[in-house]
DNA sequence: TTTTAGAAAGTGAGCGCTCACTTATGGTTT
DNA sequence: AAACCATAAGTGAGCGCTCACTTTCTAAAA
């Protein structure tokens, strides 16, 4: 089965060709982000996506092979942020980088940012792979940090989730109306903040 | 409708009295923690509150109107701790006090405690009342802090969520199964890192 | 204390309906 | 004609919820 839903990262967006399998995608991740998964029915989604409803059982098992393709590609695409920024040279950078292009993504693909922030608990198997998961990419940055010394030691298992979570923390607050408008309005607080985390 | 399921501040747990309202309450609770509240039966919860399903129909009008009433006690409970926390004097004592309470209401009732995170934005209503809601209730405080001059002066609405964050992303990390163990063993480590977030 | 009667609590079989998924049919390309 | 793609109609399992009925509680009347 043809994955046309790659995550490219070079322009911080989704790929979304012209097919209608990537149109039921598109379709369904913006239903699911908006309504919940259980709450939208196949129908609406071939609806949405101007197709028929089979088709969506000629690309995807089934609903739920749907929800978890969308959150994998959703997944890869934020964990791959932290991976590349490894290669940068020290953590300030790292964090600058990670941090720009979450609020990028967050402004260029709110529904795909939303649908991860909201249902990622749902697929538990997706991420419990070490390799391929924002907190274990990010604990590792923040304990290569440690070993060069740029940063106090401490538990970077915990540290991992708190830095993350200056970012996730208030879009999760923007899901729930308290904070409105881009993220990315607040860039230079989440630098400054992530780094006060990390005793920067 | 006689309301059985009060927060009880005194000692941080939702009490529970042994009636069959509150058998229903605290099984449909963990039922919907554990699987998600549509993958939860009306069977299901009235057999694991060994009751009938018809009792359900007659203490609520509907099956959302039951996981409503629920968010709405634990919304009100993990408020209720930051309200209390403004009779402290200085916002070193509130932090240490609010963050021991959600430490201590994790451990003690984890199954509320996840529902929260889980499953709020699914009721919009009930975080839009500016009086009741963690997020504005924290907001009062930082500013508070802010007017004193205890803490340089910054967009608390924004550190409102980044400051809760700390805490709710580790407890968002123990649900993915990332963090293992209690929260409250990171209390210290919390603390701190929230004073860093306000840069006291 | 006993009687009595209405209210409240409790039951569980089953109804109506939704919705994920299937399949028979029609159309288009090679 | 053969192979493939797409559709719309169809199906049945499973769900929330109802309702006729029973049991238990409460308290006033006798």
């Amino acid at each position: 089965m043809k994955q046309s839903f790659d995550y490219d990262s070079a322009r911080g967006v989704i790929s979304v060709d012209g097919s209608k399998k990537a149109r039921i995608e598109r379709a369904a991740l913006t239903l699911f982000a908006q309504n919940g998964i259980d709450h939208v029915t196949t129908k609406a989604i071939a609806s949405a996506a101007g197709v028929s409803e089979g088709l969506i059982y000629r690309h995807f098992n089934n609903k739920e092979d749907l929800a978890r393709t969308l959150m994998g590609a959703a997944h890869q695409g934020l964990t791959s942020i932290i991976v590349e920024a490894a290669e940068l040279p020290d953590i300030c950078a790292q964090i600058r980088h990670i941090t720009s292009r979450y609020c990028e993504i967050a402004a260029s693909d709110w529904m795909l940012f939303r649908y991860h922030i909201l249902y990622l608990h749902r697929f538990p198997n997706i991420s419990d792979d070490p390799t391929n998961n924002p907190l274990s990419a990010a604990k590792l940055l923040i304990e290569r940090a440690m070993a060069r010394g740029d940063i106090p030691t401490e538990n970077a298992h915990i540290l991992a989730p708190m830095a993350l979570g200056i970012v996730l923390q208030t879009a999760q607050a923007k899901v729930l109306g308290f904070v409105t408008g881009p993220l990315g309005d607040h860039l230079d607080l989440f630098v400054r903040r992530i780094e006060a985390v990390l005793d920067i």
